[in-house]
DNA sequence: GCCGCGGAGGCACAATTGTGCAGATTGCCG
DNA sequence: CGGCAATCTGCACAATTGTGCCTCCGCGGC
């Protein structure tokens, strides 16, 4: 975490051996021997490699990982596409494996120039170890909610300066807590000149990736001290199933006034709406309410998703 | 070589075995057992599925691989953007190399329902196993010049057949010899309708995929039969340097004009160069006068190449 | 100068992967 | 029905890879 940025010809020797070793099949102890480099180091330059996306490996069939399930969610909700990652044999993250399916469709699906907003979520976080460098050039991601004060694990801004530097994008923070104590604070941060700008911006954004949170006792929202356990079961209380980047609905899709939610910083939703591309990457049953609310409100066009959660949305 | 289409039931679990392997990082064994499935047949799937592209591994750095050459290269000759893999740190076939970066690049250059002009050779071959499945809808493949009757290691036919199979695209055959043997049969087989069909799809090509043959002994001009002896050394005589698709060049990159060019039936030179995006793919020194008068030509605005090549070129 | 810290190398061992071989099974053909 | 070929399985062994531990070295603080 602390040297970020390693330099360049570091980045350069991890190419030459991620290629070594992928490309040309050579074995570790080969390539220590050409490179005059120990064996250890090999396997450390290689895993470097893979994490940070020198090297990308996908997995896709012809016709997609889970063909029907992908096109009947299509169908049913109107996608314009949708992803479903096989259900993991053995335990293991769901988050990891919907986030590397993420990570992988934004590779071969951004273009040159484009602006991203970005939400946050663990999803999100793996996604960034799963894009591939290189290819992309003069993108942008905005922060389409605000950050969390405590060093959480998933905090949006971490979230959002690994994406970028992922991508090699530009980087647009929004400066501010993602829940406000007031509502009266909150609109002095939202006029505040900079985080007025970074609304802005917003407005004109070519492709959202959005994640939801649920409201279950395992959600993030409470994981990570977003909300409290009083506003938490109070919101329960006024229906609501979940959020999307700071939009709470209840479980037709309906946006629910409440409290938390005037509170909460974040782009408005006739602006995400009008995103041309709108990208939800969620996974786990647990997030089948808040999925299904999206879905019924349009939030997303695409869909990036589990088996399981896919089989409980059809 | 047999069973070239194996059914979907069988790329199905490839799909699963990998996704499994490379997503959720199982070993072998884990699969074996949750799959019911031996060991031994996991090794197999997987191995299928990194050969025809389900599994996909790409390696490039954030400025490519060899940010200098591309760049020299690209100002060199005006071309769009070039690739340089680096040298190989063992012996190995140059052409598995450069043909996996083509494949690489054409899996993230190449967009729904485009259509390829195909060349033929080792690097076009290799380059088939790096070209990744799915996200590709509706393209198609057209040869650009006649086939070889013998069954060759490289035939533009089957050449043509597991390009556009490992894509899911159509595939438009020239069913013609590639050099015939006098010029009165290659007008015949020019004007027949199948022939003159094929031949008017590739004036209304996307993309082509060139490649160079070089005149050295060691060229596939010979090895493959392709010219005799006594046409080999007329042609050096008549200071040929080699031929991109049938087109044979001097050292400037002029078009030659000798018997065998005329007998050769392929896409003229006006329409490949009337071409959007043509791409040259060719590594190792003996090619370095082919490619520099191919460049000369500017018979492409595209090039993947190795550093040797690269380094000469310059 | 001394100490502690962090990174890198070397070594050894455990886990994983690749491959060859004998034997069983299957399906096809005569 | 028997034989044959192709394929799969289980087993064993070799190669490769991953990891922990110890040591050495350089560096900065005290």
């Amino acid at each position: 975490m602390v040297h970020e940025f390693s330099d360049a010809g570091e980045t350069r020797l991890i190419t030459r051996v991620c290629w070594a070793y992928y490309r040309e099949g050579l074995t570790q102890e080969q390539i220590a021997d050409r490179l005059d480099l120990s064996r250890k180091r090999v396997i450390q330059l290689l895993a470097r490699g893979r994490s940070n996306g020198i090297v990308h490996i996908s997995v896709s069939g012809p016709e997609g990982l889970s063909p029907e399930l992908e096109q009947a969610l299509c169908e049913r909700y109107g996608l314009q596409a949708s992803i479903v990652t096989p259900a993991p044999l053995e335990g293991g993250d769901i988050r990891e494996l919907v986030g590397a399916a993420l990570g992988d469709f934004l590779s071969n699906h951004l273009r040159n120039g484009e602006r991203i907003g970005l939400g946050w979520g663990g999803t999100i976080h793996a996604a960034t170890r799963s894009l591939r460098q290189g290819s992309l050039r003069d993108l942008s991601v905005v922060q389409l909610l605000g950050g969390l004060t405590q060093r959480a694990r998933f905090n949006p801004f971490d979230n959002l300066s690994r994406f970028a530097s992922a991508l090699g994008a530009d980087c647009n923070y929004l400066p501010a807590p993602m829940l406000a104590d007031t509502v009266e604070q909150k609109d002095i941060f939202s006029e505040s000149p900079q985080i007025a700008e970074v609304m802005r911006l917003t407005e004109s954004l070519d492709v959202t990736v959005l994640t939801a949170i649920d409201m279950s006792e395992r959600s993030g929202a409470l994981e990570y001290g977003v909300i409290t356990k009083e506003e938490w079961q109070s919101l329960k209380r006024a229906n609501v199933v979940g959020d999307i980047c700071g939009h709470y609905l209840d479980q037709d899709g309906r946006q629910v006034d409440h409290s938390v939610a005037r509170r909460t910083l974040r782009s408005p939703f006739q602006t995400l709406q009008n995103v041309d591309r709108r990208i939800l990457a969620a996974g786990g049953i647990h997030k089948a309410e808040i999925v299904r609310a999206a879905l019924r409100a349009k939030m997303c066009n695409f869909l990036i998703t589990d088996e399981a959660l896919a089989k409980h949305l059809l």
